[in-house]
DNA sequence: TACACTTTTTACAGAACTTTTACAAGACCC
DNA sequence: GGGTCTTGTAAAAGTTCTGTAAAAAGTGTA
């Protein structure tokens, strides 16, 4: 297995410390609580989740979330980041980044960062 | 194998005993840690990479980074050196060479210099 | 229809990034 | 050294992108 100490399971399932979605049964718990996500909510976690460590890009999500082609100008994706956050309460920050320019990247829970951190968040003279 | 200890596979990733750029994935780790460049820092620095070793003018890094056809002045180039520099820390002597009223050149870590040198450096006529 | 809930849009504030400006410092040539 | 050109640097100005609140629009259901 990878470096990962999550259960990742490509299939039908994400478990972390604190977080456990099932992708079979379409079911999001956070710290064993359902976490009460909308249809749009689950998709676009489920999307960053199965892609996650990875940036996944505004316009893949728009596409694969929404069926939205290119260039079609819109915040709805801002929107519901935003209260995927708000339902990740304290652990948003951890979960949900931003990749200015590019899109979002979900973080499994205490992963090492082995990957580009948002540019916005580091010190310049790292 | 060339002369270099490094591995940098023209096609989607370079890597030597500090800096790691992946271009597929458009990710930079400096000593494992992410480098956190942002656009336009990424493309001029994956650029001179991409032609480590040799000297790439002003006009082709404002060409192919910006899109800049001739004679237009600025100091962007310069600034965005600048901030690559600042990143790139106590490395930054190392991989980046101003190569004087010509360009920029990237060389890879403790590469032996089997290519010109800086004309600042030698006598023109050597 | 009326209601509750979800989704999208709108409008603006704020953050992040890029470019320009102005000047200092360095390099080259005489 | 003096003059000229080029690059380095800090900071201001400008641009683009994201965050957020609130309203509008859409959807399902009794």
């Amino acid at each position: 297995m990878g470096p990962f100490q999550n259960t990742a399971t490509q299939e039908h399932r994400y478990h972390d410390q604190h977080l456990d979605m099932d992708f079979e049964h379409k079911t999001t718990l956070l710290d064993a609580k359902p976490l009460g996500l909308t249809r749009k909510e689950y998709d676009l976690l489920a999307l960053l989740i199965q892609n996650a460590g990875e940036v996944v890009t505004r316009e893949a999500l728009l596409l694969r979330v929404w069926g939205y082609s290119n260039q079609i100008r819109t915040r709805t994706l801002d929107v519901h980041i935003r209260r995927l956050r708000k339902k990740l309460g304290e652990h948003s920050g951890t979960y949900i980044e931003t990749i200015f320019s590019v899109g979002y990247r979900f973080q499994p829970f205490r992963a090492p960062r082995l990957v580009q951190r948002a540019p916005q968040m580091m010190a310049l003279g790292a």
